[in-house]
DNA sequence: CTGAAAGCGCTTACAG
DNA sequence: CTGAAAGCGCTTACAG
């Protein structure tokens, strides 16, 4: 393959002017510059990104960690960093962390082997040590769908504190007064949120009978995972609200309690969050806690790199989503507040 | 951060020495070996992977091609990719293509400039131009979810053909004799093979009421195309069966469906494609045709990071999963076969 | 506006 | 078993 030093002789210019037509062509005399873009295009000339990053310390890659791909919102998200990286000709590498923390480390130090110039990242845990580890090698980092805790970075998040006394407050209108919370693991940060706007929107609840609420915590947000969880469950089901950490989880408790002979919304409502395509399309379509996952990668991608092209001029933001109650056949009236 | 050079100075050998510790440990002396380790760890000293890929031509990058990633058969695909990448210390850089040829082309030349070792593709269209093009560069290829034709590679995928027949004879069984084939763009080479089985199966009937059918063309695979599409079909609706493309489309038509008042299954069955999760939790629970998504880009990433550790000993394979039938509720009799 | 030179951090024969 | 040296392909001040 054709390096800079042949289009060099083949343009006849020294190999720093054929360096500076591709890295500040305003610098070329408008002849010589296109003598060499007609050379390069000859010799399908490529700049080696290695030996070029190897120099000039860039890369325009950007490492992607996120707890698991197979979720649709965090799908959506990485399409969304995806997107805002093409523009900007990054190129993202995707780590899959199975909400381990352990893969958590360990991708995080080949992201530094790698040289990436920025991590974009919704941690595992709240504990930062390992991202203040990565902060102090010098490689930028922002947070995705998750706010910093005593770390100077970037970061996008929705509101899940509010997210939580959303849901809450939809069952709580219908009448729903015993609610089971179906969440994934209590570390977690999202889940760990969305719980304290659940009490928080109980305790503003003047009523006498405000709603009471048991939690679950599952290892793994899934389908399988919930199914498994409710059906396996011996006590009595006898509560009338369900809310989901996920659309996921969602879909997995109607299935179990249909096999239940349980109807949604009838006997119990349901509600899910993430609001994914599929939630519309569920056996019974799903009442969700809408969060904008696509905006929510492609914002913080174009913050992370923007910071990268002029860290000069860079300060860090924390831009808040607000998540949004869709209300759709998964829940209703309570029994008890009905004619 | 700590270079080569530190360490070499602090352990009190010479710089190749500490490159010969990390990358051929074998040849040295253990106590020599052990100073530099113990040095390595006190520096926290990371390799340049621009530097080592400069020198070495190699740097554990490998690029993941993809039309969809949203599409939950190629999110498996993705992570069966990243796990097999994974164990072999590879990092993965992925592309989304939203099925255009023009992105694709884009895609490889960004893969080309990063130096990756080797591209997993699921070519947009049956032409290897672009692919041609990337081989003769010296990128090794492999080919997922497609064989290559023409083209010197490994490739890992289902046997179409035999899918789409495999749908077609159960609809047929069925008592099915008037059927709607609704797929991707024509020159979609999946698209292209399921067509041809379709065919074959109906060719091989000898009945002499083999079914008839029509097919349409979507320009994207996804649940919004294939509602709208369906929505708004203005002829009337005559088909007892519809084959297609994917779950997604799937979806997409039984809810169209449901809305002009038909029902699945007893006016209208619905087959799908990939047995994405999801299958078991729509509205009504699709019949499908199941690949193994997961594995498929597993054994993909496998064969190519096997070709890169040892070129020499490495033989081009072609690797080939069959689809299996998975019945759910979305098909039954046809009506006219019915008591 | 262009060219010559240094050097980024490593690997890899080669000599000893 | 270890060290000295060349060089991978670029970028970047600097001089002119």
């Amino acid at each position: 393959m054709a390096n800079i030093r042949d289009v060099a002789q083949l343009a006849g210019v020294s190999l720093g002017t054929v360096s500076n037509a591709i890295n500040r062509p305003e610098l070329l005399a408008s002849s010589t510059l296109q003598r060499i873009q007609k050379v390069i295009e000859e010799l399908e000339f490529v700049p080696n990104a290695s030996a070029r990053n190897l120099r000039s310390r860039r890369n325009r890659v950007i490492g992607l960690v996120l707890p698991d791909v197979s979720n649709p919102f965090y799908t959506d998200l990485a399409k969304g960093v995806n997107d805002a990286a093409y523009a900007s000709e990054y190129v993202v590498i995707l780590c899959n962390t199975d909400g381990s923390a352990q893969k958590e480390v360990q991708y995080l130090d080949v992201l530094a082997r790698q040289n990436v110039e920025g991590i974009l990242i919704t941690p595992v845990s709240e504990s930062n040590l390992t991202l203040a580890n990565v902060a102090e090698r010098g490689i930028r980092l922002a947070l995705v769908d998750r706010f910093p805790l005593g770390l100077q970075a970037c970061s996008v998040a929705v509101n899940d504190v509010y997210g939580g006394s959303l849901a809450l407050t939809h069952l709580h209108d219908l009448g729903h007064r015993k609610i089971l919370v179906i969440m994934g693991k209590a570390d977690f940060p999202q889940v760990v949120d969305r719980i304290t706007g659940i009490k928080q929107a109980i305790e503003s609840i003047v009523d006498a009978d405000a709603p009471e609420f048991i939690k679950i915590h599952l290892d793994s947000m899934s389908v399988k995972n919930a199914y498994e969880v409710i059906r396996d469950m011996n006590s009595p089901f006898d509560f009338t609200g369900v809310i989901c950490g996920n659309d996921l989880i969602a879909i997995g408790v109607i299935r179990a309690l249909g096999e239940k002979n349980i109807s949604i919304p009838e006997d119990v409502s349901v509600i899910g969050y993430d609001d994914i395509d599929f939630a519309t399309s569920a056996t019974v379509p799903i009442t969700s806690i809408s969060q904008p996952s696509y905006e929510l990668g492609f914002t913080a991608a174009e913050l992370l790199i923007s910071e990268g092209e002029s860290p000069e001029k860079h300060v860090h933001q924390r831009i808040e989503f607000q998540p949004k109650l869709v209300i759709r056949s998964s829940t209703a009236e309570a029994k008890s507040h009905r004619p």
